[in-house]
DNA sequence: CTCGTTTTTGGACGATCGTCCAATTTTTGA
DNA sequence: TCAAAAATTGGACGATCGTCCAAAAACGAG
């Protein structure tokens, strides 16, 4: 083996463990009320610990950034990908549920991120990266849909993944906006939508 | 007159020229970059002035964002109210889009208070009022397509707004962070999506 | 004009921020 | 085993933050 991977090894372990609780750190308290103290704190290392691993603040926010959404990202191409050829659209959607009930603060640290992201360049691609990811997602579950409707869209591809990428993205937020709500209802009307708007995209609008 | 009508206007009128800059200048830098020390420098007033008119920093951003949307919702509600009767939906899109375009700073500053109000509740409940009004208008707005096509809608009244809500908030969103792709394209995607969608709720989902 | 009130100023204050570094401890490789 | 390398510490540094206040300036009523 060559000589620097044991030693890298571990200092890649260890920056994913301090980009972990980065994370976890800035999806409870959001991006602008954060500090690095308090993400060393929290990781239970010191302050200049942080300023080893990673150049300056906003390296450590990429990283967080490009590492976030990997984990639900992945779950989701598992499932469009894996699942039974039968009931694959509702285990989608049951897991799109689920993470909206049990991973709220990661996605509203998502948006937050988003935000962030309209007025930091840097910022700004890596956001793309992961948009693209999961566009990229929705095109590949349009195309099986279509082959298991055994009808073409009524409209373009890329303008179809567009609008299912907005709803679903725009009820996440409604869906943490209304956090009184129950969870229930809420997850209720996520599902209808996202099932009656598939739908939709089947039929043409006679104006 | 009362007597501090006089002095009590020319208050709330410095005041809102306050709120007015505020927002200018939260709207180029971003909730998280801001500084009562650019407000003021912006406003072309000292430092103190902002504590002597607002209690606190809290006090002021709660103020922006209170007035914040009126004017937009303003001009929409004066489009759905007194547009004729035979074009107001097109026109309803077009001032959508218009506003897309020339008031993007405005959009953005507006997804990133709602990022924020994420995390300080305080926010949230000025965020609710907003999104409660324009909640309303939609609703307004369905009922009005529902009496023009004499039909009823494919589905309850409140889930339905919450989803065109949910695809327009989205798709602004979208059209934002993809600042690269041309204006007209995006519009034209806007105004397609919102179109269809319309469409789409008077029709029955199959399966 | 004059005096009490309102408005405005400019700076001080403590707290906290990101950054940085010298010194120390821990780990590693020959 | 022991010196070189890597990892970690804890605090210092200047900058900037929101807050606050005493004093000056502008204003308005009698």
């Amino acid at each position: 083996m060559t000589p620097p991977s044991k030693s890298q090894a571990k200092a890649e372990a260890k920056r994913a463990f301090l980009i972990e609780q980065a994370t976890a750190c800035l999806a409870e308290k959001g991006y602008a009320n954060v500090s690095l103290r308090d993400i060393a704190k929290e990781s239970g290392v010191s302050l200049g610990i942080l300023h080893y691993y990673f150049a300056s603040k906003e390296d450590l926010l990429l990283a967080v950034i490009a590492s976030y959404k990997e984990r639900l990202i992945d779950e989701l191409e598992r499932e469009v990908v894996t699942a039974p050829l039968d009931s694959w659209l509702p285990a989608l959607v049951t897991v799109l549920g689920r993470s909206l009930q049990e991973d709220r603060k990661l996605h509203r640290l998502w948006y937050d991120l988003q935000a962030q992201a309209l007025y930091t360049p840097v910022f700004l691609e890596q956001v793309h990266r992961i948009r693209a990811r999961l566009h990229d997602l929705i095109v590949r579950m349009l195309r099986r849909l279509q082959t298991e409707r055994q009808a073409p869209l009524a409209m373009d591809e890329n303008a179809a993944s567009s609008i299912v990428y907005s709803l679903i993205d725009g009820m996440i937020l409604q869906s943490l906006l209304d956090e009184d709500k129950p969870a229930a209802e809420a997850l209720a009307l996520f599902q209808f939508a996202v099932q009656h708007f598939l739908a939709s995209l089947f039929t043409l609008d006679q104006k």
